[in-house]
DNA sequence: AAGAAGCACAACCGCAGGATT
DNA sequence: GAATCCTGCGGTTGTGCTTCT
């Protein structure tokens, strides 16, 4: 692994914090606030970069942290998360107040994941690992969308579908941002397809859950009735 | 008792994107 | 527009503790 260029400019201290570091740099924001990190360490009085001491500060010195176990609750509401946003760690974080995203992530991959996986559910897809093998077996040849694709998704130009139905557009496109105004529900004879003219891609309802986060509403799951799956028509 | 393996958590790294010069 | 700096994010690795053999 190499080290960060900010680290070439002086030694700096790497590896666990000891307790005066933590003390100094937790004095040092109480009293001024952490303003540009850049600063931080030199104004603190710490060998460390800049980058280290936000770090540590978000991860475990924040007082408004929660320690301690994750409740059930917390990791239902993560595991639903998950299915909704991917690997999206901050926006999780988000939804947990006092949890931060490496939290969230370390618990993601040492615990959760396992625990799905004993329950034969892939964590990645939220699917049963049957029902995937039946679906690649069959007909449908649809791009499923993984959280691995968003990257190529935001950027993909809108396209406005010709064959969507305007109320049900209306009502689909207020879910999403305004910015995203042209997500639209392409009912299906065979298969209830969301067609997402965002990217020109076909979904079927349970990927949509997948789909690109500035595309969710974050608030769904404190939502009932702007449940997506109301919108399969 | 001692070493190996597994696990959870902390911290680091590279990268992307926005702001500034 | 290019270069630089700074911040935030997600993936990965390091470290120390616990359990297993």
């Amino acid at each position: 692994m190499g080290r960060h260029s900010c680290c070439f400019k002086q030694k700096l201290r790497k590896g666990l914090w000891s307790p005066e570091e933590d003390e100094k740099l937790l004095n040092y924001i109480t009293k001024h606030g952490h303003g540009c990190w850049s600063t931080v360490p030199k104004l603190a009085g710490l060998q460390r970069c800049g980058k280290s001491c936000r770090l540590r500060w978000i991860n475990y010195l924040r007082p408004d942290l929660k320690r301690g176990p994750f409740s059930q609750q917390e990791e239902d509401l993560i595991i639903e998360l998950h299915s909704v946003l991917g690997n999206r760690w901050s926006q999780i974080a988000a939804q947990l107040p006092g949890r931060t995203d490496n939290e969230i992530k370390n618990l993601w991959n040492s615990c959760i994941k396992k625990k799905l996986k004993q329950k034969g559910i892939d964590p990645n897809t939220h699917k049963p690992y049957l029902d995937q093998e039946t679906n690649n077996n069959g007909k449908n040849n649809s791009l499923i969308i993984t959280s691995n694709d968003q990257k190529s998704h935001e950027k993909a130009s809108p396209i406005q579908s010709p064959d969507m139905s305007t109320t049900t557009f209306e009502a689909f496109s207020n879910l999403f941002s305004p910015s995203l105004n042209s997500c639209a529900v392409a009912p299906s004879s065979t298969s209830q397809v969301v067609h997402n003219t965002n990217n020109g891609f076909l979904w079927q309802p349970d990927e949509f859950l997948s789909a690109p986060s500035e595309l969710m509403r974050s608030d769904w799951h404190r939502h009932p009735t702007l449940q997506p799956e109301l919108f399969w028509i």
